[in-house]
DNA sequence: ATTCTGACAGCAA
DNA sequence: TTTGCTGCCAGAA
């Protein structure tokens, strides 16, 4: 079946339903939608994301190992990890320490 | 249609 | 624990 909304759509959509405080990898986000292996255009996808219209919190996303690989996507580098800190994530050399805490599966909480 | 790229994940050392 | 290499899918040129 093909799908009707793209890619990038479902991706926005989960991202956008990240909790507060809460945190997930790309590759859960892949899981989710019936894509996994496809992590890396979960990135590609939010690398698009600043063309939506609706906010997506795309700080709340981050690699399997908590590090910010995209903070740098965010205009200054410290943007990504102001946010996060902000919600209560502990971050320290780029790499969230409580994510394992923070993390938030979709296909498990949002199901 | 073919080729390149990407904000990754998994496994090995 | 970190670092490095390989495989992956979907979209853009």
């Amino acid at each position: 079946m093909k799908t009707e909304y793209s890619f990038f759509e479902r991706v926005y959509e989960i991202t956008a339903k990240i909790p507060y405080g809460k945190v997930t990898s790309y590759g859960a986000i892949a899981r989710y939608i019936a894509t996994a292996g496809s992590a890396r255009m979960v990135g590609w996808a939010l690398n698009n994301c600043h063309t939506r219209e609706e906010y997506i919190p795309a700080h709340r996303v981050v690699n399997r190992n908590g590090l910010l690989t995209g903070k740098h996507h965010f205009g200054n580098s410290t943007t990504m990890q102001q946010l996060l800190e902000n919600e209560g994530a502990v971050i320290e050399n780029d790499r969230i320490i409580n994510f394992r805490e923070k993390f938030w599966d979709p296909s498990t909480e949002l199901d």
